[in-house]
DNA sequence: CGTGCCAGGTGCCCT
DNA sequence: AGGGCACTTGGCACG
């Protein structure tokens, strides 16, 4: 069981052999040869021969990558059946998924290089810096958005959508907020609206206030916002994390 | 120059030789190794130690997987700064680009393996059953959605937005249709009826139709869709490409 | 399971 | 460079 294992076959025979007896392993499995493609299943795609990487991971996620570019050219995310044969010219391996059923064949009429990996990696990621963030902040610190702000429900569920965070200002008027990470769009004014429109047919239309949050919002959208009767508030996820140290420092310094 | 070049490290002194002498080449390169890595840019992420699978791509575009799942942990696109050195316990990378500035950073603690490929993909890739198919058959032949339709314009720029199919039923009335290739959410609905609306405003309400065509549309989209007195049209790529191969075929005919 | 929605989304095309 | 939008989007959380 060695933690690595390299092969530069000699024939399609010999990658075939190697291939067929860890393709169904634990392990991380990459291939580097010429290989033709077709996918059916969403949609079906088709390429003729070229150069290319194909990642088989230990939950047979498979990636097939080109030479260039961030996107694997052809995929299946994980829990996809493998299967792999020696064709006349080629060896064809085939990654099956159900649910939705999609089919990803690969014909490699060449392999330069097969590699075996046994590699371990449980490590947690952390992330900073998302929408999460600044709903956080916003909770610690409603002050960030108004004075006599007060957080009522975070991510409340409404007929049909989610209201990011739902409050209260200062005159007793409840405040919807949606919030973005990114500069806003329309989507984001549209959401925004459709959620003051449910929750004001509720409690009576000049009771709900209607607030996007985002560091920016492009200038159509924010036009739109006008349009409607909605209001916009500059925070970013960088005030967010702010917000959000300055508090747990707080917290600690109580112990 | 050799197509592959693959190297077992026995320190890390050797891996950073190897990887400083090839890093700047227009090749692929992997490296399989125990790395952390830290991010900044838009957002910002963290991840401690873990065996983990580093390619570098011919346009620096640069991807880290870990052994498991679809999506690669951390990355850059392409086009990205590459450096590379030697710390007193790791070979550390970075990985910047700018507009917008990111920063990726990894330190290897420990190299198992690394991979050169000088491999070429220069093929064409064929995607069917795209939204652009079922446009293209609706334009071949209108009377799939409806009889008498004719269309106008395809990917119509208005004020705000892009209408799918632009068109003319048989008694004079615009029709705005939304394609979707999957089932139909409700922002599929709201992107109908902004084109309704803006038209609308335009030719009067009631001269303009709006068609939302879909394989499906889900259950609370149906009801704003009939709420905002749109229609659905039940619509699949499968039914494009049957239409699209059925024309091709008669032009072929016609020589 | 469907539904909603974020993502360091990426990529493509247009003005 | 900014905006609009599709994508085999993938992924997660929740009814």
């Amino acid at each position: 069981m060695e933690k690595i294992t390299t092969v530069v076959p000699k024939s399609l025979e010999e990658a075939y052999t190697f291939l067929k007896s860890r393709i169904h392993e634990r392990m991380v499995i990459i291939v580097v040869g010429n290989c033709r493609v077709e996918y059916e299943g969403r949609a079906a795609s088709r390429i003729s021969e070229g150069e290319r990487i194909l990642i088989i991971k230990k939950d047979k996620a498979v990636l097939l990558h080109r030479p260039f570019g961030y996107e694997p050219i052809n995929w299946q995310p994980s829990s996809s059946i493998v299967s792999i044969s020696l064709q006349k010219d080629s060896v064809r391996m085939d990654f099956i998924r159900d649910r939705p059923h999609e089919v990803l064949r690969l014909e490699f009429r060449d392999i330069f290089f097969i590699g075996c990996y046994r590699i371990e990696d449980h490590a947690v990621f952390e992330m900073y810096g998302c929408e999460k963030d600044m709903q956080e902040a916003i909770v610690l610190e409603p002050e960030a958005i108004e004075d006599g702000l007060n957080i009522l429900e975070v991510e409340k569920k409404i007929s049909c959508g989610v209201i990011d965070v739902y409050g209260m200002d200062k005159d007793g008027r409840i405040v919807i907020m949606e919030l973005k990470k990114d500069k806003a769009g329309k989507e984001a004014v549209l959401q925004l609206k459709r959620y003051v429109n449910v929750i004001g047919r509720e409690l009576g239309k000049n009771r709900v206030r209607g607030i996007l949050v985002a560091p920016d919002v492009k200038s159509d959208a924010f036009k739109l916002l006008k349009e409607l009767n909605l209001e916009f508030k500059r925070f970013t996820p960088k005030m967010a994390r702010r917000i959000i140290r300055k508090h747990k420092v707080k917290t600690i310094d109580k112990y």
